[in-house]
DNA sequence: AAATATTGTTCCACATAATGGAACTTTGTA
DNA sequence: TACAAAGTTCCATTATGTGGAACAATATTT
């Protein structure tokens, strides 16, 4: 999980050295990224492949399950991918070391738990534990968020030394998701002092309006992977004095997390 | 949806007419499949490629986030496809459509509910809803089984007319997960033909000794697409008699998805 | 219904990217 | 330290992907 080395540019694009494989790969994302099923003639507008070059990369795409066609002919990501993910999930070990840990933060806050990893600029979400009481909310797993706007982004950001910290938010887009989103790389970094300082980040509807949390960093002894979790809930029903409760029990957990990493994974190498 | 055209091969392995495609794919498989991280050794020995060869398509894996390497030198998955599939997951259509009614499933059954969906040879449970009461099982989302041992496969193979059905199972290997699993075909045709009697299926303990479920069947109206809903619990809780008596619930819920099913999708073509 | 435009598919000479053997570097082990 | 095993780089050869154009199948318009 060690981003940043060469090939990654400032904006978080990388470059595509990887031949085929690249171009497919881009074509997946494209598609992933619609909103919805997307026709060929759709597609070809938004790569620039020539028609005969493109109809063959989709093509094989298909026969390898990775897209499929419905019924009217439009592409959309196939279930493949989910199998794949599915196994990657299971056998990642950081998760199945906090899971635990989530489990009993849940029990105590009966708020939504997530656990997400940095990769890059954004936060990858790795686990949920969500209580009954809410709506099911919309599945976050595997989701990518940006780190200025997530909890979970900023504090691991947070853990970072300041050269490292400066390379991943350059050139860094600040997309206003919400009237309290952060502007610019200047409101990040001060609000990263501050949980430097304090030891945990509110994220108080900044990403998505009537939702916030507070968040704790996690790193691993070799500072390679960053990672953080949370406690998260509505707006309504979370308050600031609330959040600023749990934050001893999240830092905690983010803690234990630590602990366990150390005596399950440590021991290698 | 629509499996079984030509290049799958009765064994349900593919013909690999994907050039270079189908060669990194392969390799995802092999290493998604692994019951751990792989050095490079032990990819080189189970794929045929020259050790050259190996290294760059290994690279260009990583380089696209389908690969990690640990920091000890390991692959394994990335979590790139996790972000993918998590898009994959949440605009697919059917699921969505299925969700209120797997949630509503579960509030009467205070067990958990299952969706997957036939793919080939297997089923891919597409969405669970689960009770607070159990130990979270090991989630099963993504997760591709046989058909012949599961509720959801089975139930999802006695909605196929009698070719297409001998078709799917041709060549299918039989193996014991547990005392209960069927042995052959001759044993799966049977039990097939009580579910089409009755509209529903059972699993006892076939899959995972101490695990049973009661299952329907879902097609769409064009046929294209088998799927199936299920109760399952633990053996110590569920008996055969509580099984029976949700079996019209979960037919019942089957069949309101396939109205929703009908209304949502049917217009189009 | 015929004409036209749009969308989707196939083909093949050509250019590019993958191949694989060998040389080389690094890491682990006796 | 010497040796073996694992991992990485290089480059001439060859397989594979490319992209333009011609073709086929649908929509759309007149």
């Amino acid at each position: 999980m060690d981003l940043n080395s060469e090939g990654v540019k400032a904006n978080g694009r990388r470059d595509r050295e990887t031949g085929t494989l690249g171009k497919l790969v881009a074509l997946l994302d494209l598609v992933a990224l619609a909103d919805g099923p997307m026709r060929f003639t759709d597609i070809l507008s938004l790569s620039d492949q020539p028609r005969g070059t493109l109809h063959r990369q989709l093509s094989h795409l298909v026969e390898e399950g990775l897209l499929e066609v419905d019924r009217d002919g439009r592409y959309l990501i196939g279930l493949r991918l989910l199998t794949l993910a599915s196994r990657s999930w299971a056998r990642n070990e950081f998760r199945a070391i906090a899971e635990p840990h989530l489990q009993r933060l849940h029990d105590v806050t009966c708020e939504t738990v997530h656990l997400g990893v940095l990769h890059g600029a954004e936060v990858i979400y790795l686990d949920k534990v969500e209580g009954r009481q809410s709506v099911r909310m919309y599945s976050q797993i595997g989701n990518a968020s940006p780190t200025y706007c997530t909890g979970i982004g900023k504090a691991a950001l947070s853990a970072l030394d300041d050269t490292e910290l400066a390379t991943r938010i350059a050139g860094l887009e600040f997309h206003p998701y919400t009237g309290q989103t952060l502007h610019n790389a200047g409101e990040l970094l001060s609000d990263i002092s501050e949980i430097r300082r304090r030891g945990y980040a509110f994220d108080l509807e900044e990403h998505e309006s009537g939702i916030c949390c507070v968040a704790a960093p996690i790193r691993s002894d070799d500072g390679h992977m960053l990672a953080g979790v949370s406690v998260t809930g509505p707006a309504y029903r979370v308050t600031p004095q609330s959040l600023q409760a749990w934050a001893p029990l999240v830092v905690a957990a983010a803690q234990s997390i630590m602990m366990d990493m150390r005596n399950r994974m440590g021991p290698k190498r």
